[in-house]
DNA sequence: GACCAGGCACATC
DNA sequence: GATGTGCATGGT
């Protein structure tokens, strides 16, 4: 297990420690705030779920209930709060239409089925049905982030434009295939990124993983 | 006031 | 097929 992406994880647990991801309480949750967080900081998605929640709205049956302007005005701290309404409820039609609304039917398909099938949702790329496979539904697969390609592409693992499924398959193919591990990596990516150390700058003397450049 | 944050779809060339 | 642009709030 000695690979380049096995050390990474290491050096990066070794620091930072356990990330107790993802912050939701339930799988519909991690789906919600899954879209919720597109392009947005996790403090703003933050206040939105909230609001949904005062509002009684975060559950699948509530939410196709709400209406759309409603639905934004309650998410509008997320950000691009009139395109995340129009995506969420797409997501919920899909939900509906494909499983009932019932999210433990969901669990019960096949993986890549369910994958291909979150990416025909218009607002679902890789990233979110990824978060949502790993996080809500337990399924063994990798997220790549914005962080995650910066990190590796500073740190020359990677070029700058690697595409999603090569990257994602360079920790699929490094790592035993297990969800606490897949879990734990990305929310240490995603701590390691939100380091001001490697925002603006090429290197940094106190990043964790300067040894490996 | 500028810049950034746990993307994605769509237009245009 | 690559490249550019709209979507928008709240923190630094």
């Amino acid at each position: 297990m000695a690979n380049p992406i096995s050390l990474i994880y290491e050096e990066l647990y070794r620091h930072f420690g356990a990330q107790h991801w993802w912050p939701a309480k339930t799988r519909f949750e991690v789906m919600v705030g899954a879209i919720l967080t597109q392009n947005t900081n996790w403090s703003n998605v933050e206040r939105a779920i909230n609001n949904l929640k005062k509002n009684k709205s975060l559950g699948p049956h509530k939410l196709r209930r709400l209406p759309r302007q409603k639905l934004a005005r309650l998410i509008k701290s997320a950000g691009y709060y009139n395109i995340k309404a129009k995506r969420l409820k797409e997501f919920l039609k899909f939900l509906f239409e494909s499983y009932q609304g019932n999210i433990k039917k969901m669990c019960l398909a096949d993986t890549q089925e369910l994958r291909r099938q979150l990416l025909s949702v218009n607002g679902i790329g890789p990233e979110t049905a990824d978060s949502m496979l790993l996080y809500a539904l337990d399924k063994p697969v990798f997220v790549v982030d914005s962080y995650t390609k910066r990190i590796l592409s500073r740190h020359r693992f990677i070029r700058d434009d690697e595409d999603y499924e090569t990257i994602q398959n360079l920790f699929m193919q490094s790592l035993k295939k297990d969800i606490k591990i897949f879990n734990e990596f990305h929310a240490l990516l995603v701590r390691l990124g939100k380091d001001a150390c490697l925002k603006n700058k090429p290197r940094c003397d106190i990043c964790p993983l300067r040894k490996m450049r």
